[in-house]
DNA sequence: TTTTGTGCAAATTGTTTGCAACACG
DNA sequence: CGTGTTGCAAACAATTTGCACAAAA
């Protein structure tokens, strides 16, 4: 998960459309990576490592490589709502950033270009480059702001592989 | 580290200031805590866990047992500035929100009240109570976002106890 | 057949828990 | 004294690394 930054993006939307990526990178197909994408394509929401591991029967470590190896080539991003493990998704073109309620751990995405003003606002006022798309904005959805942040229950991480 | 949310904030700005909030909370003044409570005075950032333990040679399993109590009791306040530990600091009042390089690590503090408008515009917009006490505002410095965000190096989590 | 990728085991990092000894009030 | 606190060891969660073996190209 130690990825940096700023790796062309590759959108894909098709098994096809992702090995023909790892092709022009010179990276194998092998059945665990296609297993993954085919994972990663199906899932509704940013997924754990150890959750496409388990439901594919994987081995974490290799999961994590991959993870990590799709990311460095722009397949995949990664975000952390919260505590807990990152979550990961193929860059499927009409990324999202996050908002994260602390309090019943949903999250809301939003459409990138809808933070923009947001973005150019911080940007004016302290030269800084924002982005949510990796960490959210994090805070009280207006039900736990209004209960007082104490909800808690549900689990977040939307639905894993297919 | 797993402190919610909404503790009645406790500023203090002396050893013995902190030591009465203890005492009003019936808790007890042990000389790890005062050496806790020395360190996090001398603080001048938000430092770990694990330095403050290292530092005073503490274990560390008391010194998470310690800093999750001063939070739970309003003492102390967490961030998690970009990936690793969580970093605690005493609330002295004049409490701070952070911008973090993902780039270089540099954490810029801004007094919260600064970032109001922000919260205003987020919580019209989305209906979402913004934190960014917890969960920093994440992306890049200028010089960083300029430099194609591949700078890092630099120390973040400032200066230790001591 | 040469790499690249795999599973397994073990190490790491950050934090939590069980527990007997200890010490604050 | 009695209960809150401590250190130590062990458990945990998430992730990483070493390595011999398997398998894409």
């Amino acid at each position: 998960m130690t990825v940096s930054h700023r790796v062309e993006p590759q959108i894909v939307t098709t098994l096809d459309g992702a090995i023909a990526v790892l092709r022009s990178r010179g990276l194998r197909l092998s059945s665990t990576r296609r297993l993954m994408l085919e994972a990663l394509l199906a899932a509704e929401g940013p997924v754990s490592a150890e959750r496409v591991a388990s439901r594919l029967n994987l081995d974490a470590a290799s999961v994590h490589r991959n993870l990590e190896t799709l990311e460095r080539h722009g397949l995949v991003r990664h975000v952390h709502l919260g505590h807990g493990p990152g979550l990961y998704a193929l860059l499927a073109g009409g990324e999202r950033e996050y908002l994260y309620c602390d309090g019943c751990g949903a999250a809301r995405a939003v459409p990138t270009k809808e933070l923009d003003p947001l973005r150019r606002r911080i940007r004016e006022r302290y030269g800084f480059e924002a982005r949510f798309d990796h960490f959210p904005i994090v805070g009280l959805c207006s039900a736990c702001a209004a209960a007082g942040g104490e909800e808690r229950g549900r689990e977040l991480a939307g639905p894993a592989a297919g």
